[in-house]
DNA sequence: TACCCATATTGATTCCTGTCAAGCTTGTAC
DNA sequence: GTACAAGCTTGACAGGAATCAATATGGGTA
């Protein structure tokens, strides 16, 4: 039940598109300068979550697509018999709600991996934008399309590769998104747990902690609980069959 | 290289929209009666292929949308390494190149299973046409994020069930999008070969083929080549998990 | 500071499924 | 009608990862 805390801003502080530090990777991004006035007419800023409180729910009705300012989201769908599948990662300029656009209500659950920070885009208000908007609504296809296709790749990952293979393509996925992001590609912090890495990838925890502690023996990687660094990403792209090498989420 | 062969259809003869039989799970479907004309003033329609020939080449320059009339399709994408992953069949009704929507290219490759004939949604045409039609741009909105969906089933397929119980769904899928089609849902023919069917699942051919006469000798279905015919759909049923109990595809 | 529970690591064992190898069947082309 | 090739089935075997089980670590809290 997500306790929501809603911050009151006041007018001068309310922070804008115009000078959001991930216009240029976010739906700004698709917007002309002078028509950003628009989007931002639209979204709801300042919604914050602690750590482990839920964003929204799977089956409650979909109100908006939203779009991560700092922090980190994990989404996930839950079957009737209760077993889990992570459906992604995301972070600071990622959209989450993509797989509900045009439905009735949320296909997966949304939880804040650690305090975050989002905007959200009302439905209803965003597809009127769109229909707008011709370079918006071309970047809303494009969006979805490439998520569809991340999911295909996905999908290629989880049926071809070794568990070794696919924690590679993992890091190598949110190395380049960190760096896109003007923060270490070589040195950060997990967001998730090992066992959200092992759901989201199709594997047991204890595989993913082996393979932690091999790369860490054979001088890929150093971990140290959720930090990483990357020693030797010539290797860590060589785990990989040279597919899967893209950043697997949303390239603006 | 798709050597398409373009029928030249009379007037009197160019099947419209209208009478199609298949508006009801088709484009059509969110489309006002009085504005069917709309559609069709974009749709190309009567393009034929023969089995085995390619519908569209990934990489290429993303030209249309395209709706299956008759016959069935699959979509793959293909590695730089040469490796292939199936990621759909496509049934009459259905929609491709929804993962290349806003893009530039195509991200995978059509070819026809059969003897199939479609129908093409230019993209930029059916883009314009979505802004001005709001239950259209809706729909398509909802057409590509169950895409979505689907596809995080089929990683949740991959990635925590069984042999026998990824081969269990894709029979059930098919049987219900067989049914919607007003087939029978228990005896139909597959439109893919067994190394499709094989690829698209992440498993070996020798698998599909050990399943297939090990649901055979349970009584549960009954094979003759790509005939089959599904004998104990509640046994089937069983042997997945009551999720990914869905037709996994687009369900207008 | 010390405790506690969730998270993470390590080890031993089992088994599903891939791989290699060999027939078999079917459809098509000559 | 026959022959070939592609597709499909069956068997034997091995290996990677799941599972079960136990221990270690660490962050948060009293």
């Amino acid at each position: 039940m997500a306790r929501e805390i809603k911050l009151k801003l006041a007018p001068a502080l309310k922070a804008s598109c115009h000078t959001c530090s991930l216009s240029n990777l976010c739906l700004p991004l698709a917007v002309e300068e002078n028509q950003l006035d628009r989007l931002e007419d639209i979204v709801e800023q300042g919604h914050i979550y602690n750590r482990g409180e839920h964003i929204f729910d799977q089956d409650t009705p979909f109100r908006s697509c939203l779009a991560v300012r700092s922090g980190a989201v994990k989404t996930s769908i839950i079957t009737e018999n209760g077993s889990e599948q992570v459906t992604g990662f995301f972070l600071p300029g990622e959209l989450i709600g993509l797989d509900s656009l045009g439905g009735e209500r949320y296909a997966c659950t949304a939880k804040a991996l650690e305090r975050t920070s989002v905007c959200k885009f009302p439905t209803e208000k965003l597809e009127e934008l769109t229909r707008a908007m011709p370079e918006l609504q071309h970047h809303m296809y494009q969006l979805m399309s490439r998520e569809i296709q991340g999911s295909h790749q996905l999908a290629m990952l989880l049926s071809k590769n070794s568990a070794e293979e696919r924690i590679a393509a993992l890091l190598l996925s949110l190395s380049s998104r960190f760096q896109r992001r003007r923060m270490s590609g070589t040195k950060f912090s997990l967001p998730m747990a090992r066992s959200d890495i092992a759901n989201f990838l199709g594997l047991a925890v204890e595989t993913v902690s082996r393979v932690f502690t091999r790369f860490q023996n054979q001088g890929i990687i150093r971990t140290q609980g959720r930090e990483v660094e990357l020693l030797d990403m010539e290797t860590l792209r060589g785990a990989i069959p040279e597919s899967n090498r893209q950043s697997s989420r949303a390239r603006p």
